[in-house]
DNA sequence: AAAAAAAACAACCGCACCACA
DNA sequence: GTGTGGTGCGGTTGTTTTTTT
């Protein structure tokens, strides 16, 4: 393949944009559309490469951008989705309206990186930094059944992504917007297409199968049954194909996700390590809805309907309550929130918390539903996927 | 008040993918 | 089938701003 070498010519314009540029930029943009890039700067009269120009547009310029201080609740889902999708900023930008892809890359690596890390998890795998869950052999397997399912779901991903290309093809001859990119703009591309097609979404017969192995098995043996259920449970599944291409990194990440999460909570151990004003912040998410110091009853409220609709921030605030937010990273917080928010809320730890051994499978039953409900709910032609 | 360090932000770079000729 | 142009995406770097000493 050959490549363009966009912004080696001679004489063009690096470094920051001047408001002079940007408005040559924007006025040219507004009037024509962007059109190709290429062509676009000697048109618009300005000395940069095509690429320059659009990424200033697609990143700072376009109108429909939100800037500032990023909401706690964007902070959630930027946690939640990268913990399921790493470092897919473009899909991870289709779930936070008018923050583009670039905004939250630069998020992530300057503050929730480092919070996660100071928390004493690895913000790439989401796992504590001191791994000591792999101890016995049950848990061992149901660690590789995680995997498994993961890959299976990675698989899922995977196919829906082609789904998706398809669908945006679809819906560009029936709207062409100028200016519009992908990363940011795609979750109303999606939106568009689901207006356009009417057929259900393909994947769910399969989701809706995985989903229905956790019930089937776990609440036969009963919740509290111990860990043999949710072993046997994850033995029943088999997952229907391992060919990953981008999925081996996502598989690997969803599933050490889970277990980290669950093994957090289950050894109860660490702290949260937090900046003060962020502190502040945390305990006011933890104290908002849900009662922080129980994260395995988030858990069971995350239990939601499948087919909830396309999921948004704004509808994950409804979901079940409102509780889907908070409990699903409050399994990600759990041992810090609990630390830090049990005093405040006056909630003892001696329940469940998240350190009882018997609740180990159910979290992980509760996790995977959260998740499978996470993606089913989603815009199902989302670039996400 | 000044210098140094750290944090935050904006932009660039290069690879990959896709469409089209 | 192959080459090329256009674009998207993720990683990285450079610059600016803020905080600390």
């Amino acid at each position: 393949m050959g490549r363009s070498p966009c912004c080696d010519k001679v004489g063009l314009k690096k470094g920051p944009w001047t408001p002079e540029e940007d408005q040559k930029l924007l006025a040219y943009i507004e009037e024509h559309g962007h059109g190709s890039w290429r062509a676009l700067p000697t048109k618009a009269g300005l000395q940069r490469c095509g690429k320059s120009c659009r990424l200033r547009w697609t990143n700072y310029l376009r109108p429909d951008i939100k800037r500032g201080k990023f909401s706690l609740q964007e902070e959630q889902t930027i946690i939640q989705l990268h913990a399921l999708l790493g470092n897919r900023w473009s899909a991870i930008a289709t779930h936070l309206p008018k923050r583009t892809d670039n905004e939250i890359k630069n998020y992530w690596n300057t503050h929730l990186k480092k919070r996660l890390a100071k928390m004493g998890i690895d913000p790439v795998t989401h796992k504590p930094k001191s791994d000591a869950l792999l101890s016995s052999d049950g848990q061992s397997k149901n660690a590789a059944n995680l995997s498994h399912m993961a890959q299976w779901e990675s698989a899922r991903l995977e196919a829906e992504a082609r789904l998706v290309r398809e669908s945006k093809l679809r819906s560009n001859s029936f709207n062409h917007h100028p200016g519009t990119p992908s990363a940011s703009n795609s979750a109303a591309v999606g939106a568009k297409t689901a207006a356009v097609s009417s057929s259900p979404p393909v994947y769910l017969d399969v989701l809706k199968a995985w989903h229905g192995v956790w019930p089937k098995s776990t609440e036969g043996g009963g919740s509290s049954g111990g860990g043999g259920g949710g072993v046997a449970v994850a033995g029943d599944l088999e997952s229907p194909t391992s060919t990953l291409s981008y999925s081996e990194n996502a598989a690997a990440v969803a599933s050490t996700a889970v277990i980290d999460f669950v093994g957090n909570s289950g050894s109860c151990e660490g702290g949260i390590i937090k900046d003060e004003g962020d502190q502040q912040e945390w305990k006011g998410m933890g104290s908002s809805t849900q009662l922080p110091g129980s994260f395995t009853s988030a858990l069971h409220d995350m239990a939601v309907p499948m087919d909830s609709g396309a999921w948004t921030p704004e509808s994950l605030k409804t979901v079940n309550g409102g509780h889907f937010i908070e409990g699903f990273t409050e399994l990600l917080l759990s041992n810090s929130t609990n630390r830090t928010l049990s005093d405040t809320d006056g909630g003892g730890d001696s329940d469940n918390g998240g350190c009882s051994g018997s609740d180990y499978y159910e979290d992980n039953k509760n996790y995977w539903n959260s998740i499978l409900n996470l993606v089913n709910s989603s815009p199902y032609d989302s670039p996400m996927f």
